[in-house]
DNA sequence: GTCTATATACGGATAGAC
DNA sequence: GTCTATCCGTATATAGAC
């Protein structure tokens, strides 16, 4: 996570598990499939911080502590760590973009779409159940939005501009599809 | 951009360009600086790609077309390329990460900005001097989306649901900000 | 299962001829 | 400015002792 895949060698994660290589080769076959076992694992972990209020009263209020849970996990240094290093390596270990893309942003869809299904029967979004993964997708892209890029590219993250973000992204679902 | 920046050899690079490593380290002064160079001309290239609509009749229209020059763009393959790569080095190269995201995101948001006061003041919009930026910044963010993720980690496009997916972003902006 | 020591190859970068 | 040939470090992976 912290050199990339390339750069990191097998010494340094040797050094650092304060095992010797050749044990890490009997437990591994190679660099690649530690990597991917790396990856599979920690998707899950990252992803399954999300948490999808169960006290509902609020629209506004559901969807803002849904939005606060999903962007503080994407903007922590693991998580951007590792979307650096999937990103790179998607290209070339295709096994390995799908197995993050599926674990980590789809199932995210997924569990946000079927949140707000539980919404819309409960009298709070006006929702087709066609619509909902679509209206996941695109909630969750504005939520990630620039503070995401800027993370990742930039040097730092501006809070201020992250709430004003999230609460802007609430108002357009709200004034849409709210009731 | 096919092997990242690590697993870029120079010999690789020197062979490609038909000419031997000895004259590319005249040129330039190490790998990092070549990297670079070809980062900051890019970036450039690539996002003077996006095209403004100037003949505005209808802002569902405009803002469709707008989508369209967008999201072709981002998902070139040159352009997912670019984003990977930048992506894994930003961490290690900060001014690389920053020289990428002014030039590419935080110049598009501006562009997209202003047009979207040019829109209002055609009497098209309602919306705000200062919430022109952060506006840019979610539909952008929405065009992205799915689409953008699942090229990155995925096997491919989805064509369809790409359509889709811009419809429904201009469809929330035109509810929320048309007139 | 774990270690030390090593095989083997390739990386970035440079010397020196032309 | 461009080449060929090479320096020197480090990479992944393995052999063989314990």
């Amino acid at each position: 996570m912290e050199s990339g895949y390339e750069a990191a060698s097998m010494d340094a994660v040797a050094a650092r598990a304060g095992v010797s290589k050749a044990t890490i080769y009997v437990h591994f076959e190679g660099k690649r499939a530690l990597f991917e076992a790396i990856i599979r694992r920690h998707t899950e972990i990252l992803f399954s911080r999300i948490q999808l209020p169960e006290k509902i009263s609020d629209l506004r209020q559901a969807l803002t502590a849904l939005a606060r849970s999903f962007v503080e996990m994407i903007l922590t240094p693991d998580a951007l760590s590792m979307y650096r290093v999937v990103a790179a390596e998607a290209a070339r270990q295709p096994e390995i973009g799908e197995a993050f893309y599926a674990a980590g942003p789809a199932y995210t869809r997924q569990k946000v779409g079927e949140y707000f299904l539980t919404l819309a029967r409960r009298g709070l979004m006006r929702l087709e159940e066609s619509e909902a993964p679509l209206l996941a997708n695109l909630f969750l892209s504005m939520l990630a939005g620039d503070c995401h890029a800027s993370a990742m590219f930039g040097r730092g993250q501006n809070k201020a501009c992250l709430e004003e973000q999230i609460r802007t992204a609430v108002e357009l679902l709200v004034s849409r599809y709210g009731m």
